[in-house]
DNA sequence: TCCTCTTGCTAAATGGTTTTAGCAGTTGCA
DNA sequence: TGCAACTGCTAAAACCATTTAGCAAGAGGA
């Protein structure tokens, strides 16, 4: 409990030898000249002291902490936020780093601070990450600290990991085609304004972009389309009971989202409606619910995970710097 | 971009002082005896030059990082991790401190690791978060370094914060009565070995204990318990179906917690059962599912974020140290 | 023999901050 | 006048690891 620090100068006292020799031996140098039985020594006496590096001592020197950071807007109030830092997180373990965890609630001054606060820090890379898919500011950081962006692009750094949103929406309204019951598809979640720009969010408009393209392809139209701002489940619950009220008839039900979706599911139940006999229906995000739904929910995943490795793994040099696309994995359940 | 960090020393060169002088105004030093003119210089100079301290270089000298960590068995497995770290987080920058996220999947060896590569950074102090609550092992730590039990105990430090699971317990079967409809109420989800503590988690148990205690002041019994090892929406599912087919009658339905209710609704509304009016329905955890069902699910809410605050408050000193219990509030919605 | 190379190692500088010890110069008091 | 106390400041050590420059001894070659 009381016990001091083991220094690397009590490990080369130990061993009989300079600190820089320690050093040398305990850092692998490779074009170093000392004899092998040093090197048994050194290690010998690290191992019976239980030697660990002071990393800020380190750094001061060298300038590498071993450190990352990951700056996101919400942490939590998104629940896909948890999937980007397991990724990381888990990536950064792998690499043998630490994750310093930063929230701004997308607030200018507190995105200043937590730069700063990472960069006091001295860590070897930044993580920014976006909840909501937008162009990121991105101050200026030092030269030789990493930056890459994920879920989010930035003029400034090109390194960045995105879902693959455009091939997802592809993939959805393919998925539907495909069971031979989707000739007459309503979509829900849609938001105009938003592909329009005015509400900028990247994500929702490649993921609209995919689905288009792909009705086209098959030259098709939606029967219906009924959007709205948020897509929580009581807006799903809405809009579909507007669809069966005064809509047309359709056989399925594209949902920009799984809570949505959900919503959806509630409406159609108490319209006596079953799934997918009646009405098929399909999501996006593989959020937790779309397995607890019955049926299950088909839908299209957003890979968190895998987006929160990949950029770590891009931080960390892995793969070359540019933008980068995670594929969304069709999930299929009993839906459609 | 390529711009050198600004130094102690270069603030102390352009205020025409020793880097003595500009360490000790900047920091604040209280009895030192600069003249308010020297004060005056060393802040307009940092102030100019963009100083900000390097905190490795503080770091070697002090042993204070302003870094805490927060090590956890699983970050995002179960959904509640997050709402422990962003309460955490919150606490932490509101303390100008910022935070180490590291997961070690319970595994032990992971344990051991996440621990050294935060006490090699130094950090002030550790927050070891249990998402199942249980008795967690910690190693020896620095006298320096504060430990702080979130969600969980140690025979070795005392410090800990938890959830006042007993009273929640208590509150859920006194919300079931107040509303006159609880006379025959159902359990669904105790597990008698976790009660027996064979699977030792302490959460359950406590929560069951208050159940029991409650029901006990109300001289009433469970009309029907049935248990189970996991609590998952098809596991309450099945549950209820056992029940409605074979058990006797209830009015009312306490599920441990909200995924298991999940699951409930799902049978009771294939029976046809309507919610409250046939069975009123309650639950355990304040789940995001919770608000997503139709109606609403009342439920006693584990108080994630408050938590993590006060796991990181009680790091800083805020309070004694000691167990401190939560409140589990009562959240209510149309189920019961 | 002298010179150069190689081998195996170390002294000392370095990074940026805090902190201890102490130095001049002035004031206060007897 | 003599001495203590105060005022306003600084030099240098300390924290711990890395890295540069270089030393001493032996080997090899001419």
């Amino acid at each position: 409990m009381v016990k001091k620090r083991v220094t690397l100068a009590d490990v080369a006292r130990l061993a009989g030898l300079s600190s820089t020799a320690a050093s040398m031996i305990l850092t692998g140098r490779p074009d170093t000249r000392l004899s092998a039985e040093a090197h048994e020594r050194v290690h010998a006496a690290a191992a019976q002291l239980g030697y660990r590096p002071n990393i800020a001592a380190r750094a001061l020197r060298t300038d590498k902490t071993r450190t990352i950071a990951f700056i996101s807007d919400y942490v939590a109030t998104t629940r896909f936020a948890s999937g980007l830092i397991r990724g990381a997180l888990d990536a950064a373990e792998k690499a043998n780093h630490v994750m310093l965890v930063l929230e701004t609630g997308g607030e200018p001054a507190r995105e200043v601070q937590a730069i700063e606060a990472a960069l006091d820090r001295q860590v070897d890379g930044i993580v920014f990450a976006a909840m909501r898919s937008r162009e990121i500011f991105v101050p200026d950081v030092p030269a030789n600290t990493q930056v890459v962006m994920l879920n989010g692009t930035s003029a400034k750094y090109r390194n960045s990991v995105l879902a693959d949103e455009f091939a997802g929406g592809r993939a959805a309204v393919e998925a539907l085609l495909a069971r031979g019951m989707g000739q007459q598809i309503a979509l829900i979640g849609h938001n105009e304004l938003a592909e329009r720009g005015l509400f900028r969010s990247e994500t929702v408009e490649k993921r609209f972009a995919g689905i288009r393209h792909a009705m086209e392809e098959h030259k098709l139209a939606f029967v219906a389309e009924e959007s709205c701002w948020e897509w929580e489940p009581h807006h799903g619950y809405e809009l579909v009971r507007k669809l069966l009220k005064q809509g047309p008839k359709f056989t399925a039900l594209l949902c920009l989202n799984d809570r949505l979706a959900f919503g959806a599911y509630q409406a159609l139940a108490e319209a006596g409606l079953r799934i997918p006999t009646d009405v098929a229906v399909m999501g996006f995000d593989n959020d937790e619910l779309a397995s607890y739904l019955r049926p299950g929910l088909t839908t299209v995943a957003l890979p968190h995970e895998e987006m929160g490795r990949k950029a770590v793994s891009l931080m960390m040099g892995d793969d070359e710097p540019r933008e980068h696309l995670i594929d969304m994995p069709l999930v299929v359940r009993g839906s459609i």
